[in-house]
DNA sequence: AGGGTTCTTGACCATGACGTCAAGTAACGC
DNA sequence: GCGTTACTTGACGTCATGGTCAAGAACCCT
């Protein structure tokens, strides 16, 4: 998990390490678009360190986002496999997907592909779409949820959830849930 | 609906002029929070007489908020008005709404209430979440539509709607209609 | 310990926005 | 026409962001 070519020098190392920690604070508490500055501020080094060291945010997202954000995703993936009525799977699914992207802005950035070109993060992504694609299929198959729904809507459900969570800002929790269960309801068949 | 005091000089009742016509183009274009030079190029004028005249952007949207967004949400009113099922009315307005929040960047801005303090704005949102409160009412009375909604629930799917609408930049028409009708069903008692 | 190399720093440039004001320009009244 | 006053200009200051790089500091090896 750490062989990066030719050593790197003790003070390098500790940066490196600082600056991942930092990260993952920051993202966590702000999403993957905070500042590299406060990034900085917060491993106690200087702006021009992270450039060098990761190369920019995309680097520095790279090396953070799989301890930020793939294991939720795939946790939840993983609970949400266990349930066995399939459309109660399929909508625990879209519930807790949705509260994940309004409790961590990182994730929420992630399942918003807003950050273009990251190979492990597309692959995410792609990951989480097959899977509910998957339980959408299950769920329709029992009658119980239209069927006229594809897995570019479900995509586009959770898309626009996550640009009204990035822009709820910490409050209206259960407005959000309230919102998110009409909709919800809405993907029911008959009505 | 001409008379400021004093009378201006030829030259500065030309150049009031200009800018509420530009104004009223790039912002319908792109929203209230358009850039004020943009507003003075489109104008020909510098950006200096803008402040000058309309002491800066809270002033120059009252001066063509009326004309840029007043009327239509006041239209979809009175249209709406005139359907006599209330379900379809209730279900209709909130559908015109959202196409006009889609179509319409600056009266989806003022829709958000994302302009603090200014009063002309202020009360056109006040009258229509209370029409839109009696368009919900009279639905609810007729028991299709879930009587756990309140005005609040309302003017929340408003907003929710107007937030997506800013991110999707003029494109995916057909899945914000396809997505808010879900939402829609989602209303509906019974489910 | 000291020389050579690796690392870090923080000042610097760029962009794009808001908002101000002294100085220049144009209209008006006589 | 010409002086007075109203009006406009655009350069300037500011802030917040992204990003770079020469010079100085830290480290490691011998």
């Amino acid at each position: 998990m750490s062989s990066d070519g030719p050593r790197l020098r003790a003070d390098a190392r500790r940066n490196v390490e600082g600056i991942r920690t930092a990260a993952l604070d920051v993202f966590r508490a702000h999403g993957l678009n905070s500042p590299l500055d406060e990034v900085a501020r917060a491993a106690g080094v200087s702006k021009g360190t992270i450039y060098h060291r990761f190369g920019g945010r995309q680097g520095l997202i790279d090396a953070v986002v799989e301890e930020l954000v793939a294991e939720r995703i795939l946790g939840i993936i993983t609970a949400v496999r266990a349930i066995e009525d399939p459309v109660e799977r399929f909508e625990s699914y879209l519930r807790q997907i949705w509260l994940l992207q309004y409790d961590e802005p990182a994730a929420n950035d992630v399942l918003l592909r807003a950050l273009p070109g990251s190979e492990p993060i597309a692959a995410l992504c792609e990951h989480a779409s097959k899977v509910a694609g998957g339980f959408l299929g299950d769920a329709q198959a029992t009658g119980a949820i239209r069927d006229d729904l594809t897995e570019e809507d479900v995509y586009l459900l959770i898309w626009e959830r996550g640009i009204i969570a990035r822009a709820c800002d910490q409050q209206h929790r259960d407005g959000f849930v309230r919102s998110f269960e009409h909709t919800l309801r809405g993907l029911r068949a008959g009505s």
